[in-house]
Order: C-alpha cells, then structure tokens, then sequence
RNA sequence: CUCCCGGUAGCUCAGCUGGAUAGAGCAUCUGCCUUCUAAGCAGAGGGUCGCAGGUUCGAAUCCUGCCCGGGAGGCCA
C-alpha cells in the first residue's frame, strides 16, 4: 500500500515539476487522526520550487490518479498529504494476518546471502558478549530468509595456530597437576576452570602420554620457554592441542544449538592451510602493495586509506591471523554470494579498513560485504554490575546466563537493544514472571488468546473464521486503533530488513501487546452478542498470529499456556 | 594523539535517511479482581533532547567546535 501511494506521488510530483529530484516519505504518521498514511511530498517540493507547499498541496491531490483506496486524501498542518483508507482496505491485512498469510516480498530480487557471526576461538566457553552476536545473527538471519533470500549462516572456527597451541599447553600444565605435579602456569595461559575439565578428559584419552615426569621445568617462565620444551619432549603434542580445540568446538555448538542458533556451516582456519590457500592469497593480491620490510611480509593497506600497513607473513614465517582472514574473505567471494554479512564485536572496529582494502586489492568488490558491529554487553544484578574481565577467565558464560533468566528472556533482552549501543542487562528483570518482564508480557498476551480460543470450545460456542473477519466493521473506533498498528506491522519488518535491525520489532510487539491487554481488560471478549463477539476473537486472532511471526523471528518461543 | 559508539524524564531506553504536541517501560502517586489468565488494566505527575554556534519554512535528528562516559589503535586473536 505504501509503495501504491509512493509510486503515483512520485508520478505526479514529475508531471508537476519534471525536475524534480527531492527524497520525499511515504509514512505512518504518529497520531491516527493524521490518516493511514501520510507523505512530505508537497514540503519537499516545495523547497525546491520556491513555492507555497499547500497551494503545491493542492495540485497534487487534485492530479493524483487512482485514489480508490482512499477515502479521503486531507491537506493538513503545513502541507502534509495525509491517506485515509476505506474501510475495507483498512481490513485488509487483519484479515491476511490472521489467516496466517504474512506473504511479505520485501525483497524483489531475492539474494545469495553469506552471515557469518559469533566466530569465537575454540579455546573457551561461550560467554555472554558472544551471546549477544549469536541472539542477533540467528534472529537477521531468520528475517533475512522471511524476506525471500537465501541465506547461509557460518562460523569461522579459529582451530589453529597460537591460540590452539596455547590451550595445549593450558590443558597440558593442568594435566600434571592431575599426576600430582606442581607447575606455574606462565603468563598468557587460559586459566578457566573449563580447562581442568578438559584436563580430566585428556587425561582420560592420552593416559600417561604428557606426563612431565622427570623432567626439570623449575627455569621456565614464558609460554615460549614452554612450547620450546614441548617441541622437543613431546613430538604429538599437536594431538593434544587438537583434541582439546575438538572438544571446545562441539561445547560452543551445543551451547549455540541450546540457544535456538543453527549454522549451516562450519569453516575451519585449518582447512586454509592444508590447501595452501594463504599463500596463494597474498598472491594474488596486487604485487606492489606487498612488500618485504623488516623480515616480514607486509601489506599497503594505507593505500586504501587503513591508518597504517599490515604485516601479513612475521619474520618467524608465521601468517598473521590477518593473511588468513583475506584467505577466508576471498573464499567467501568464491562462493558467489550476493552479499556477505559478518558480525563482529565492536572491538574489531578498526579491522573493517584492512579487510576491505585486501579485498579490494584482490581484485573484488568491497561494496558486497558488510560488516555490522556489535557493543558490549554487561550485567547488573541486584543493582550492582557483575564484574567480568577475559583475561582472568572471569566471564559469565551464555549456558550460565541461559539456565539463570532462561532463553526467551536472554534472546529478547539481547536484541531489544539498539546493536551498536553497549547493553545493560538487567538479571534481575529478565528472571521476572509478571509485566515488567517485557517477553513474558509479550508471549503472556498470545497465550491469553488461545485462552479464550478454548474457553469458545468449552462452552460450545461455534466460531468460524473467515465469516468473523467480515464483521471487523462492528469495532469500535478505539478498538480499530489495534488494526491500525496491525496495519503497520509490514512496515516495521521492512524498516528492520531495510537496516539490519531487530530492536524495532522488539519494540512493536511489545506495543501490540500492550494495545491486546488493553482491549481484553476493558470488556468481555466472549458476550451474548455474537457478531459483535466473532469480531474480537476475529481481531485477537489476527494479533495472535502476528505475535506468533515476530517472536519466531526473534528465535523467541510461543507458548499457548503460561 | 587518531578512530569508533554513546550523552533524550529519577532509572533503563525508543525516536536520529529533517516534519505535526519529543515517546515507552520501570520507579512514584491514585484507582480497578464474584469476570474469557490481576502473570492484567485505567489515570496522574515528571523534559534546557550534554553545551555553544550554524544550515532553513521547520533541528532531538544534518554541519562545525567543545565537554563527559565507554571502546579500539601489536609481527595477539
């Protein structure tokens, strides 16, 4: 509808005034006395023109075509158009909806989408800040296939290099420990309480394999005094840094999987180097923005307006996390997707400059990718903010915050919040059963309506939907406020799609909720009077079932008892 | 020092691609259960949109400068 009225304003305002180039909206206005829909149009023309805009107002209304949908178009205030359905179109989505057809096209030409998110390195649990990025990235990718694409969902597992080797040797200094061993652990090492469990299953696995036994260890400090020992002591260790990285990979899926995020496929680190793929990436980037300084292989992303060069290759020949990164990028374009969409934690900010200049100097178009970043999260219990640090291993994990307040609540809260603004979660608010706990408001008020859905069967009374939809009109004007916001849900999906958002729809069901309780509070729904009846339950359906395709696009359930 | 995010009611936040009287929730105060779920509803009070300029018919929204809070700036990931 909104694309209706779009299209033949646009129509006239060229027939008006053919130079016209202004970015004129189509929009809801905020007050419902101000019509259905209302446009800038004639304000904007008339900048341009140098003219009155309610004059120009006037001129547009009086040339518009095909206004059978309206029953009036009003000039008002300073020269908004302002569309007032007729009735039977102003039905006509609530009758859609509660059918539960929510066929919304909002793409034309549906895409090849590639959403990689969370991506966290497998040397630890899960904790919340993840849990944030997986809320989002599951929930997008859920509207992202609502609107008609097809859309792949991805995790880059960092299964290798320093990192995996450092959780090795974690796992193997607590394992000695197990054998009665004393060892301090050096700077750098993972000290969770999640690695003496994987030092128990090691242990369990390997037997005596990585035993220290004899050997002096009293003079090792860094962990490079240890990996050298380990190099030349222990030659399998690569079997114990993999086994561990193993396990920790399929603790983070199923931590994932128990918070409704499902990837479609996993993309290991590894697999670059067993194919080479690195160094025939930084091949073919272009030959004079690479070059030998210092020992190291460099990068010119300055070319591409990065603050500085990037080293890509250390003078121990060892490829940054960078160089795999453009190895990766590149395989992701080699895949033809239309657009690839990574999630990142606001933290790698000042990363997006140099991954776009790789691509760019590869050859590939930059403009197909598109990085949204996420803010922190933090937690407030009982007023206070819990303390969490990453390099102490002091961070709440996902799982714990899960069991704590639940799923429902943990998802909603994650993504009610504007994505790059810092999140303040409120434990204590989201453990909450009653109102101020805006999902369980939210599920509570379609659980409501399949309340009286079953107090119809229980008092035998017959109710038959498609007829009730036609006695909409017998509402009364307070209650057409709630077809009015129904009316509106179409567009709050495309403002989300059109901006990769979701809090907006957090927000909208909310207020559709809160209009239900209302409604039902201030009267029976079930009454003597049958039209007048069939047309409530008609309108609470239509809510129910618009309450139902949000929240299974937040990933949130939607329970029929509470 | 450079870059990123933020500053809107006592608190937590929407609104920011310029539009009509700046909105929600919480908290506070006043009411409402013989009822299809009170796990709820109705009402009231509460604002220098960080500060100062600028752009124009119109600025919370755009531009410039400044102040405050958080984050990022490795041959770590």
């Amino acid at each position: 509808m909104k694309e209706e009225i779009f299209n033949s304003l646009n129509k006239v305002s060229l027939k008006i005034f053919p130079e016209f180039s202004g970015n004129f909206q189509v929009s809801k206005p905020q007050d419902s006395l101000h019509g259905d829909w209302t446009s800038n149009l004639a304000l904007i023309m008339a900048k341009q023109m140098k003219r009155n805009p309610r004059e120009l107002a006037n001129e547009i209304v009086e040339s518009l075509e095909s206004p059978q949908s309206f029953e009036k178009i009003v000039i008002a205030g300073a020269g908004f158009l302002n569309f007032y359905l007729k009735e039977e179109m102003f039905f006509e989505k609530t009758k859609e909806f509660a059918k539960g057809k929510f066929e919304t096209p909002l793409e034309k030409n549906p895409k090849k989408i590639l959403l990689e998110y969370v991506s966290s390195n497998p040397t630890g649990p899960i904790h919340v800040g993840h849990g944030r990025s997986a809320a989002f990235g599951s929930a997008l990718a859920n509207l992202l296939k609502k609107a008609g694409n097809n859309v792949t969902q991805e995790y880059y597992l960092n299964d290798r290099g320093l990192q995996a080797k450092t959780l090795g040797l974690s796992v193997f200094l607590r394992m000695q420990e197990l054998q009665g061993i004393n060892v301090n652990l050096p700077e750098g090492c993972y000290a969770g309480e999640y690695v003496k469990v994987l030092a128990l299953k090691a242990k369990k696995k390997f037997k005596k394999k990585f035993l220290l036994k004899d050997i002096d260890t009293s003079s090792l400090e860094s962990l490079d005094d240890w990996f050298n020992l380990i190099e030349d002591s222990f030659k399998d260790f690569s079997d114990l840094s993999n086994f561990v990285i193993e396990i920790q990979t399929n603790q983070i899926k199923k931590d994932l999987d128990s918070f409704n995020v499902q990837y479609d496929s996993w993309f290991k680190e590894s697999d670059l180097f067993k194919n080479n793929l690195i160094q025939k990436s930084i091949k073919k980037l272009k030959e004079d923005e690479v070059e030998e300084k210092e020992g190291a292989l460099w990068f010119k992303s300055t070319n591409y307006g990065d603050e500085k060069d990037r080293v890509l290759v250390r003078d121990n020949d060892e490829p940054t996390y960078f160089a795999s990164d453009i190895a990766y990028h590149e395989n992701k374009f080699k895949r033809n997707f239309d657009e690839i969409i990574n999630i990142w934690g606001a933290d790698h900010h000042g990363y997006v400059p140099r991954v776009k200049a790789s691509i760019e100097s590869l050859g590939l178009d930059s403009e197909k990718l598109k990085t949204l970043l996420i803010q922190f999260v933090s937690l407030k219990e009982r007023g206070q903010r819990v303390q969490m640090s990453t390099r102490s291993g002091e961070f709440v994990e996902l799982s714990e915050l899960v069991n704590d307040v639940g799923i429902d609540s943990t998802r909603y809260y994650f993504l009610a919040r504007k994505a790059e603004q810092a999140l303040e979660f409120d434990i204590d608010l989201a453990k909450k059963t009653d109102k101020d706990n805006h999902v369980y408001y939210i599920q509570y008020a379609h659980a409501r309506i399949c309340s009286i859905k079953k107090e119809l069967k229980k008092r035998n009374i017959e109710f038959e939907l498609e007829t009730s939809l036609e006695k909409l009109n017998l509402l009364k004007e307070n209650e057409k406020d709630i077809i009015s916001l129904i009316n509106g849900y179409p567009e709050i999906l495309e403002q989300c799609y059109k901006n990769y958002e979701l809090h907006p729809l957090c927000f909208y069901l909310r207020d559709l909720s809160s209009k239900f309780h209302s409604f039902y509070n201030s009267e029976k729904i079930i009454t003597e009077n049958k039209d007048y009846s069939d047309a409530k339950i008609a309108l609470s359906t239509a809510v129910q079932e618009v309450i139902k395709n949000g929240l299974n696009i937040l990933g949130i359930n939607c329970p029929e008892v509470m």
